[in-house]
Formats: structure tokens, sequence, C-alpha cells
RNA sequence: GCCCACAUAGCUCAGUGGUAGAGCACUUCCUUGGUAAGGAAGAGGUCACCGGUUCAAAUCCGGUUGUGGGCUCCA
């Protein structure tokens, strides 16, 4: 006679165990007919499973974020069985729920195409509104091996082999479909009424390159028909946020097919650049940086000592010439440790921290590239710091305290960190990597900053502490990070003089702030929708005439802007000032300053921002002091 | 690198085997207009590249390059 508690802290007795949906008929009908399934103490499970013990019962319906997972994974089996309907060779693998949506992996050999997507979304409809029920049995281990190798399905059985022979298994049915789930579904298919297929990937099996590419089919479910609508309308917006789109209207760079992965930089997009190289620079200084530069071209014995050239020999440009072989340097690190070596060093130099706007080139696989955020030619705002072990925690702290100053004032509120352990292939002893990793830890701890573990994820020489940035489509990039490496000064011969005499061998920390410029930039640019703060905007003010006769006068106002350090134009063209307006906001300029006959007048400008909001009339000299305080 | 799709005027795109199109941008002329598009005319393309099928290819087929969405990788 379980006793359940709701919670709103009623409490109901029932004779006999109940399910959940008995549960819920108990309350309201109404209750009954959205529920998608009960969370018993805590516990997410199907509304048909017997409820036996007393509990704190919840009933949860899709306006709940655990239902709309569940109506998510749900839509997942939909599409498995609308797929194994339309093409009964495909093999069903895995079918998780992802942000937004799920996704399916097939083993499919011919493959699908976007009409294939249309038919299946089709079949998944009608199967949908056939409220086919969803039933869940316990099997065996072995008998659920034996049933999906009778089924031909391959990918289903070796998934269940993996997991440890004492567990017990539970099986879904829907109609003709089942599939191996540990659940909870929706009690019947009619809960599924607003989905779409968003589109058609290949994907390793197991996420492994050397296994066959499985067909992934991406989509997105919610609760109610109107919340997908909206979401599609977001993604919809956010592509008009997207980099590669801005950078054309704001005419700032682009790329084209005979430089694969590199940049051809506009004027103003350049400016751009510029704007951030002298940001770094400052920091550079601010933080006892000495910036230097190394050579693009190095012989390749360099990478071999170094470790590079064993790993990632693939990637690396080279060329030949005077029977020597040079790599295009991808990295900067060894090039320090060669400044590093010059003279004898005394323990009294370090830290020494050394820094360079370092251009790399990596050939990067081909279908890697992406606009600005992942190029074969790059520039890393680098930095090596040549320390003793004692030093690293105080280095460490400073960085990250320099690193969220830096994303402060890009704008940025909200980084994601993440601490990189050793990764399978590595150099150096694991009693090093242990006190590498608890280094990182410890600094992290005590900064106070939110982070997570990527277990497996660090750099082959050291592990890191990666900060990391969203795009428009919410993908994940990798901007600042800081290292840490126990190996590369020893590989490459970096010794100093301790102060009792000895000869040792210095930590390098590896750092930079915003990683690769170019990928910083794609990200300001989504991050602002193009709206870049004022002192990082390539024309802060253009200077517009109203007609001919005021043009003299916006000319004069252009260079007393300019005098000022003002990046300022001037727009003088014989068109109604509407058309100049329209223009300039489409182009993304902060600040109009509309020059007619009232502003000659009374020498003063009249300012509309990019927003539309329109400014008090000021004199020039305001003008020029309102955009000077926004530099940081 | 792998899977799928795409590549037409400066840009955004239409064009399913029969004379290459639109809007915007550009040039010229008219217009001198006060906060998101004034009007007219003109010019502009080896339909990414290479090959094949066909009387005929932007269109069908194969390859190459590049781009997009994923996967793998990312010093």
């Amino acid at each position: 006679m379980p006793t359940l508690t709701l919670p709103d802290g009623a409490q109901r007795t029932y004779d006999q165990a109940p399910t959940g949906m008995d549960v819920a008929l108990s309350i309201s009908p109404h209750l009954a007919k959205a529920l998608v399934a009960v969370q018993v103490d805590g516990v997410l499970q199907d509304a048909d499973g017997l409820i036996e013990q007393d509990a704190a019962v919840r009933i949860i319906t899709a306006k709940d974020d655990l239902g709309l997972e569940v109506i998510r994974h749900s839509t997942a089996h939909l599409l498995a069985q609308a797929v194994k309907q339309l093409y009964p060779s495909a093999q069903v693998t895995i079918g998780p729920v992802i942000e937004n949506g799920f996704y399916y992996d097939f083993f499919y050999p011919p493959g699908f195409n976007p009409e294939d997507l249309e038919a299946i979304e089709a079949r998944m409809t009608a199967l949908a509104q056939a409220a086919l029920p969803v039933k869940y049995k316990a099997v065996a281990r072995d008998e659920a091996i034996q049933y999906f190798e009778g089924l031909g399905e391959q990918y289903k059985a070796e998934i269940i082999r993996d997991i440890p022979p004492e567990e017990t298994l539970t099986l879904y049915t829907q109609g003709d479909f089942t599939d191996l789930c540990r659940g909870p579904h929706v009690p019947n298919t009619s809960h599924l009424r607003a989905f779409k297929l968003t589109s058609l990937a290949g994907a390793y099996w197991r996420g492994d390159s050397n296994n066959p590419m499985l067909q992934r089919v991406y989509g997105t479910a919610w609760a109610e028909p109107k919340q997908l609508r909206q979401y599609l309308k977001r993604l919809e917006e956010a592509k008009r946020r997207d980099h590669r789109v801005l950078g054309k209207k704001m005419d700032l760079f682009h790329i084209q097919e005979e430089a694969p992965g590199m940049i051809f930089w506009h004027p103003r997009g350049w400016r751009l650049y510029q704007l951030v190289r002298a940001y770094i620079r400052k920091r550079y200084e601010a933080y006892g940086y000495q910036e230097v530069w190394t050579p693009q071209l190095v012989d390749m014995s360099l990478w071999e000592r170094s470790g590079h050239q064993s790993k990632f020999s693939e990637e690396m440009f080279s060329i030949e010439t005077d029977s020597r072989t040079y790599a295009l340097k991808p990295m900067n690190c060894p090039c320090h440790v060669q400044l590093f070596n010059q003279g004898l060093r005394s323990y009294r130099e370090l830290p020494l921290r050394l820094a360079e706007l370092g251009s790399c080139h990596r050939a990067e696989p081909s279908g890697t590239l992406h606009g600005l955020m992942r190029l074969r030619h790059f520039v890393q705002d680098d930095g090596h710091i040549f320390c003793t072990e004692a030093q690293i925690g105080a280095e460490v702290s400073a960085f990250i305290e320099q690193v969220q100053q830096t994303y402060r004032d890009f704008g940025f509120d909200s980084v994601s960190v993440v601490l990189s352990t050793r990764p399978a292939s590595r150099v150096g002893d694991d009693a090093v990597w242990d006190k590498a990793e608890q280094a990182l830890e410890t600094v992290l701890n005590e900064s106070g900053v939110a982070w997570t573990l990527c277990p497996g994820e660090g750099a082959f020489y050291g592990p890191k502490i990666e900060f990391a940035l969203k795009d428009c489509l919410e993908r994940v990039w990798q901007c600042g990070t800081v290292q840490l490496d126990f190996s590369m000064a020893d590989r490459l011969e970096a010794h100093y003089i301790a102060e009792d005499g000895s000869r040792q061998v210095p930590v390098m920390i590896h750092r930079a702030m915003l990683g690769s410029l170019e990928r910083f930039i794609g990200i300001i640019l989504e991050e602002t929708e193009g709206v870049l703060p004022l002192w990082l905007a390539p024309i802060q003010v253009v200077v517009a005439s109203v007609t001919d006769d005021t043009a003299d006068y916006a000319l004069d106002v252009v260079k007393k802007l300019m005098a000022a350090g003002v990046r300022a134009e001037s727009d003088l063209r014989n068109e109604k000032i509407g058309f100049k307006i329209r223009e300039h906001t489409i182009a993304r300029v902060p600040l109009l300053a509309v020059c007619g006959q009232k502003e000659v007048d009374a020498e003063t400008v009249s300012i509309r921002r990019q927003s539309g909001e329109q400014l008090p009339v000021m004199s020039v000299a305001d003008l020029i002091k309102q955009v000077k305080d926004t530099c940081p």
C-alpha cells in the first residue's frame, strides 16, 4: 500500500502499486493526457511503470525540461522506426538527445539524400498521428543479443555485448519497431507533434575515423508546434549573424579559391585587425611580456627535435630549397626556446615572458576549414613564460585574471573554462603529468572560476586550460589557452643557472588570450552582429552632407575628427540623406554625423547611432570626447 | 581526410536539354532632397575548372578544385 507524496505536499495512498498513469488519472484526466513520464524519488520512469513503495512523485509533462528531453528521445525512436519501414536494409545504432533536438545514426551504405529526408519525415508524421502505444519489457542481455542478431542488427548487438553481463536491459516497442533503450519514453507517439528533420551528415561509428561512416540524421523536437516555429526562426536569424555574411556586408575580408584557409583582408577589416593587435600589444606591455619576432621558415630539424614533426608532419607545409627541407612555422614555441637559449640564463631572469603575434601555417585537412574560425594561416597572440616550478602558480593565476579582463573588455561575459588532461599519445613521465595537472587544478580552484574537466584532451606535451566562446549557432570554439610544458625546454636543451649554481631546465608555460586573432574577430562579429563596440569599429563616424552646399562643412568636420584620432569618413555623394543613412546602417557604422544647413549655421553635428537612436546636437569637440572615452 | 549538398553578373538568387534572367550594386543623365531605398537610361556573365553523352549541355554523366552542414583531427 504505497503512499505517494506529490510536489504540492499532498499525500495519496493506493491499495496496490499504481503506475504513473494511474497517479495522474487519480489527479485529473487532463493531467493524464499530458503525462509523458513520471519522476519517482528523483528518478525518471515510464508512465506504465509500477510504483511499489512510498515515494515522492512528480508527473512530468511536455512543459518540463525533463519531459521535453523524453519527447526528443522518443522522436529519435520515431525516426528510426520510419527509416526501418522505408529502408529495411538500414541498421540502427544510437539516437541520443542533443541541445534542441536529437540525432540517430544508421548504417546504410547507399546513403540518404535530401529527398529521403522528406519521405522519412512524412512517415514519422504518419506514425505519430497513429498514436502507437510505446511499451517496454525487461530482457536478459543474451536474449537481447540474440534478438537483434536475428534481425541482422549487428551494431545494436555490438552495443549490447559491451554492456556488463549481469545488467538487465529494456526493449521499447512501438508498432513494428523495437529498440534497445534505457528509456523512459512517451506513453504513445501522439505526444510527438512538433518535430523536423534538419540535416544529414556522415559520422564515424563510435566516433573513430577507422570505423565505417554512418548516416546521421539530425532533427529538432519540441513540445508545441509554436515552439518549433520559434526555434526555426531563431536559426534563421542566427544565420544573419554569420561572420562570413557580415564580412561581406561590412566589406571586411574575403577568401578565394587560390588560397583556401587564408584571408584577404580588406581595408576596413585590416583596420579592425590592427585595432585588436594594438589592444594585445598594450596588454603584453602591461603584463610584463617582451615582444619578439621569429622566422617564418625554419629547418625541419628543429621540428624533429621539438617533437612536432613526428606528430604533425602531415599538417606542416614544407619547402625544399638548397637541398634542405624547411617547414613554414606551424607554431612559435620552438622559436621562442631558441631566443631563451641565447646566452647563459640565470634564475634571476625568471620568469622570462616572451610574446609574439606569431604567424602560423598549418595544412589543416580540407574538411575542417571554416570561415575565419579554422584557417591554414592565422596569427596567435602567443606567449611563452620560462619559469621555475615554484613560479607556476603565480604565473597561471595571473594569466587567468588577465584573460578574464580581456574578454570583459571585448564584451564577453560568458566564457567556458575547461581543464584538459593527459592524452593517450603524449611525451613525458606520468609523475610529471600528475604534477602539472595538479598545479592547474589548484590554480583554477583558487581563482574561483567555474570550470569543467575534459580528460584526454590535453596537448601532447602537457595539460591545458582552455577558454572557449560560442558562435551564432552555439558552436564552441577554443580561444584562450594556458598550457604547462615540462618537456619541450628539455628536448630543446634550454637551461638556466639556479641559485645553488646547478643547471636547471625551466618550465615552459604556453599561453594565448585570444588564441587566433582571426577566429576571435569571427566570434566578435557573430557576438555583436557586426555592431562592434565603438573602440573597435573600423570606421567610427561617417559624416554625411545633406546637400552639396554643406559638403565643405562635412569635410571640415572629418578633418577635425581625424586630427583628433577618430576614425572618420565623409559621404558627400549626391544622394538623399535617408539613402546614406540606410547604407551606413547596414554597413554597421556606429555613428553617423549629419551635416545640413542647421549644423553649418550652429557649428554642430547631429549624431545618429547605428541603432537609430538620435543624440542631442553637439559640437565636434564633444563628439571627439565621447568617442575617445570608450576605449579600454 | 571521410559522408551529404552546393558552385549562374560585384552581391543575393531564379532558370530540368533548344538565343543566359531578376533585384540590388556599378556607369551616365535628371534630381539638391533633413534621419533606413527619388527617377530614367546604360553597361555587365567562357553559367568554378577539365572531360564525356547528345544534332544541341548552365541543365545529363564522370573527374578536379572550392564552399556549406556534419564526423574525425586541431601543436
